[in-house]
Parts: C-alpha cells; sequence; structure tokens
DNA sequence: ATCAATGCAAAGCCTTTGCAGCTAA
DNA sequence: TTAGCTGCAAAGGCTTTGCATTGAT
C-alpha cells in the first residue's frame, strides 16, 4: 500500500504541502532535518511554512511513515525507508548519504549474549553505521 | 590514573563544583542530563548553577572523562564508563539504570557483512539496547 | 459543510555566550 | 600571581502552541 493512500485511509488529507514534503523525503538518500527539508521546499519555490514542515515530519513519523534518525551530534533527521524488513542504517560521514542494510543473525546472537551476561531483558535497539560511502572513499571526491 | 590525576595533569582545575559533578556522576548507574545532575546538586544543597553543570559535562566529554549518550527521545545524557574496553550501554526503559557490556565477535562480524554488503568503509557505530533490568521485569517492581 | 491543515506570531525551552569576580595551584 | 572557573544575566536557536484562516474531501 502507498504511503499516499495509508494517509487517505487514516482520514487524513493529502494537503499539497503534505505531498511536496513526502515527494522531498522520499527522493533523498540522506536523513533531512526540518530546516533542511524546508530549505529544500524554498529552493523548489514552495512557499510553505517552517511549523507546517515539523508538523508534517512529525506526522509522518506517527504515523510510521517516515523514520526518525539522530546522527552523532544528537540531531534529529526524518527517512523514508525503502526497506520493509528490519534494517539499519549506515551514514557517510563526509556527504550525508544514507543506505540500509538487514540487520541478522550476528545481532541476534549479540543479544542473547548480552542479556545473559547482564540479565536485562532486551526488547529493542538503536544500532547505526558511520563511515564512508564508495563515492566518498575516492581520494578528491567532489562533496555531494 | 583516576580522573582526577588526568585533569590536574592537563592543566585543569579540580575545583569544588567540578568534584562534586565528577562524584555524583560516578556514582550514578543511569545518564545523567544537564537539568538532572542539577537537580541532584541541589538536593545535596550545592548552589552551583546549572551554567557550570552545562560547561563541567562538556568539559568532562571533552577530555574523554565522560561519555554521550543520547536515549531513543534524543535527549542528551552524561555517564562515566567504569569499563575501560571497548562496550555498549543497556538501559532499562523503565527505571533508566544502564548497564555496560561488552562489544565482541558478533558485531565484527555484523560490520564486515555490512560492508561487504553496501561497500560502505565503515568506521564507527553507535549501538544501544533497550529493555528491562533485573529489577524491573518483577511485576510491581517500585519505580526507582 | 466539516474538520484537518496551514500560516503567522508569540511563547517556551534548552543551551550558549559575555563579562566581571573568584579561586585553585 | 595568573589562568582557569563560576555566576549571573542576557542572548540565541530551535521547537511548540494558539488562533484565525484556508482547503481537502
Amino acid at each position: 500500500m502507498s504511503i499516499e493512500t495509508t494517509i487517505s485511509q487514516q482520514g487524513y488529507r493529502l494537503s499539497g504541502a503534505r505531498k511536496k514534503i513526502l515527494g522531498i523525503l522520499s527522493a533523498s538518500d540522506q536523513p533531512l532535518s526540518p530546516a533542511a527539508l524546508f530549505d529544500k521546499l524554498k529552493d523548489q519555490g514552495e512557499t510553505t511554512g517552517l511549523v507546517t514542515v515539523y508538523r508534517n515530519l512529525d506526522f509522518l513519523a506517527r504515523l510510521g511513515l517516515a523514520e526518525k534518525i539522530y546522527n552523532d551530534k544528537g540531531e534529529l533527521g526524518y527517512l523514508t525507508c525503502k526497506s520493509t524488513h528490519h534494517h539499519h542504517h549506515i551514514l557517510c560521514q563526509k556527504c550525508g548519504n544514507t543506505v540500509e542494510f538487514e540487520a541478522a543473525d550476528e545481532l541476534e546472537e549479540l543479544i542473547a549474549r548480552a542479556q545473559a551476561q547482564t540479565h536485562y531483558q532486551i526488547s529493542g535497539h538503536l544500532l547505526q553505521f558511520i563511515g564512508l560511502c564508495p563515492n566518498c572513499q575516492m581520494d578528491g571526491a567532489i562533496k555531494k
């Protein structure tokens, strides 16, 4: 089911601003902060206010249509996920691009060991990798 | 080498406020936000200002004597780590207590696989678990 | 015709900064 | 003595809220 269908079905409206925000978010290969998304809207000639961006990003996250992600400075960004499976993100520390990779057995094993060691009952996790994307690994790569 | 020695050796001073803050942080079994630490100072009858708390937590983190940690709401807390090895934290979602556990092979394997899959060069990671501490797993456990 | 969504301005919060006075070494 | 440290107050920056208006269905 498409994101737009989901919104309609829940009784919410597909306003112009909302569609534009969704479009920008889906097209971005990196997490966008409210301010960054707002700038992109302006670049496109949109007059949507920053407040509306805040409200829509929060709205999308509440409906599970966008994911919140924090970088190592604690700054919040939003992402629409391409994969519907359980996954994690790798952020390029140079250009900010992000890819997804599947979580798997290794993590399950780690959780099992941590539970056994600490006697905590683990119900969730936060896992992100930081590194360089293929492009930025090349010397003198142009900063995107 | 003790934390206090490290501070002196780097030419910084062991002021009264700094010692108190360090004491509270070391004694805490959960990450403390500047405000939370400030409250604890007040509880002890200290008149240290919130600004000083901010400055000292930042100071300790810059010297590597405290670790910054973000919870799932993106809120910043500080922690003095007991372990000197590479490790991660498990946060109790109920009482906020935190324990450390060693990172190990499973994580290395996961990183290796993610690198192979995505061609990103991974240089760092962010890993935390969320769950219930042994105490909070018991029904009707008293909220700390 | 409704009720959600938007825009604007104002309020709120948390964090940082400037500067004068204080204090550890 | 002399930097580093603290306190106060003010400034800053980001996020949220209130309220009237607009707009999607």
